[in-house]
RNA sequence: GAUUCCGUAGCUCAGCUGGUAGAGCAAUACACUUUUAAUGUAUGGGUCCUGGGUUCGAGUCCCAGCGGGAUCACCA
């Protein structure tokens, strides 16, 4: 693990040593009391009221030190942020002895270790709100020396720390010496809340389903296959939770919702994780349209929630999650971007119109890709701002109702947000025979040579089977929509630990 | 998977047509009682990603590999 250490490593195990040698443990098991954090006293400590301030009591690390002599300064950051501290050396060491000044203090604290003070707030001559420390604890070492950012203060950033592979790899690090990487994930989490909030203002229930699933059903997806040994059996790790939360909805429950991690043995890209987290939630007694106000409405709930906004920027995009959001039918999207009409066209004037449009085509693709392709290639990247594509062609919606006017589409809605898809949501088929009916056509896709279409999931068929309440489902990427609204482009940056090729052993 | 760029000190980076490895910060030592990218003086620190090749000589040129970024393709 371990075969080279640096010079400066080599120094701080020295300094770990002399700790002990002098009667300070480095990593002390006693619990420190915590008063107050860093930002907390910056935004609310008034020079009028300084006696409130008298008794203060913060830790975390390090991550400065200006020695003058016989005082310091020195900048303390904690979980909210970073705060000046002073030292004095006749102040924390009044008696004879100066050893925690001069030497615990001076020489054998170290950038980055961890350390606790006690003491009250003050004002310095230049107008900065510290904490003068009265009291000073080692409270844990740091034997690798962390890259230290510095900031000036036209807030110019010198030697930032910005090698993504670093980043990535060590995001412990990255989240101490970045803080705008830490507020990225904190409006993650926000964003997770505030969904939660909005589904159980109704009643809806947060269950959980297999990840483990001997079927890999509810989406079309290359799986990561594993092995049970007990039962000698293959197992899959889920691609989606759809199939199991509508065995829910069959055994009596109204509403069912679950973030879910799902895995999908394919390509890594800015967009693309092998593991990544959707949301579905499926909503009986309700339909599509339902669905489509209960989706903009929540989304409203968590930009608001997350940006105080309902407004977000991405990229050079200003995009506004203020409902309600536009609809457009695919038929009518596709007609305004190509002038084609795929209202009762065959498979073969479908290709021929792909051909002519410059798409690529083969024989495997169906009526369903084939006007997957005219849209994705030509209509797709022109919704800026949250927009519901609806009533999409039968042959790309095995799991979803028929539309209830034209039998030759289906109740299903995608949201796109940048030309992206956010959101997909349907009335969901419960019709078992019609059901049966569409895995059926997914095995002939399937032996055209279509290696994405469905498994068929013969217990599902049975749930269905027992009786389905007519129901809409919705499923979110909530990687991606939190892209969205913390613009970032890459959703490495939005996952605390991306997948990585394997570091080489030293 | 294709194309392209990158990999040098703990961090951020320079290193020209091949000729003894560089800077700032960080570290070490000393000085300094209100600094804030603290300052001043001095010092130490390198598997130049790995392995081959060309050459008297390779951080530099060539080949292969490993890792990463970007773009494209694939991917509900």
């Amino acid at each position: 693990m371990e075969h080279h250490l640096s010079e400066q490593e080599l120094v701080r195990r020295q300094t770990l040593q002399t700790l002990r040698e002098n009667g300070i443990e480095p990593y002390p098991a006693a619990a420190f009391n915590v008063t107050h954090f860093s930002t907390d006293i910056k935004s609310n400590f008034v020079d009028e009221a300084k006696d409130q301030w008298a008794e203060v009591s913060l830790a975390g690390r390090m991550m400065s030190r200006r020695i003058m002599g016989k005082a310091a300064f020195a900048e303390l950051q904690d979980s909210a942020g970073r705060i000046q501290i002073y030292i004095n050396r006749e102040e924390i060491c009044p008696g004879e002895d100066k050893t925690i000044y001069n030497d615990l203090f001076k020489k054998w604290c170290d950038l980055g270790d961890f350390i606790g003070i006690k003491g009250y707030v003050f004002r310095t001559q230049v107008g900065e709100i510290s904490v003068h420390v009265r009291e000073f604890f080692f409270l844990s070492k740091s034997l690798k020396p962390l890259p230290f950012p510095k900031t000036d203060e036209q807030g110019n950033v010198f030697d930032a720390f910005t090698d993504p592979e670093l980043r990535y790899r060590q995001r412990y690090v990255d989240l101490v010496v970045n803080p705008q990487v830490k507020d990225i994930f904190i409006k993650r989490t926000k964003l997770f809340n505030a969904m939660r909030e909005y589904f159980n203002q109704f009643g809806y229930m947060e269950v959980e389903t297999p990840v483990l699933q001997s079927i890999p059903g509810g989406a079309t997806a290359r799986p990561f296959m594993t092995h049970h040994n007990a039962l000698d059996i293959p197992l899959y790790l889920r691609i989606a939770n759809e199939l199991y939360l509508k065995r829910l909805i069959v055994g009596g429950f109204d509403g069912v919702y679950e973030f879910s991690k799902n895995f999908r043995n394919e390509g890594m890209d800015r967009t693309h994780n092998p593991e990544f987290t959707g949301m579905e939630i499926y909503v009986a007694y309700k339909d599509y349209n339902w669905m489509m106000e209960f989706t903009e409405k929540c989304l409203e709930h968590c930009a608001l929630a997350v940006n105080g906004t309902t407004e977000a920027t991405f990229g050079a995009h200003q995009i506004n999650f203020q409902a309600p959001f536009p609809r457009i039918t695919m038929r009518q999207s596709i007609l305004d971007f190509t002038g084609f009409d795929i209202d009762e066209k065959s498979e073969e004037e479908l290709r021929a119109a792909c051909k002519s449009m410059g798409i690529e085509v083969d024989n495997s693709m169906g009526k369903g890709k084939l006007i997957d392709a005219i849209f994705g290639d030509k209509c797709e990247g022109n919704y800026i701002q949250p927009t519901f594509i609806i009533d999409y062609p039968k042959e790309m919606s095995p799991l979803t109702k028929v539309h209830r006017e034209n039998p030759a589409y289906t109740e299903r809605f995608e949201l796109m947000i940048c030309g992206k898809e956010v959101a997909n949501a349907y009335s969901e088929l419960n019709d078992p025979i019609d059901q049966r009916e569409r895995f059926e056509e997914q095995l002939t896709l399937q032996e055209r040579g279509d290696d994405e279409a469905m498994f068929i999931d013969q217990d599902f068929l049975r749930a269905l089977e027992y009786g389905m309440p007519p129901t809409s489902g919705l499923g979110i990427g909530m990687d991606r929509l939190c892209m969205f609204l913390t613009n970032q482009a890459s959703i490495q940056e939005v996952l605390f630990f991306p997948q990585m090729k394997p570091e080489k052993q030293g």
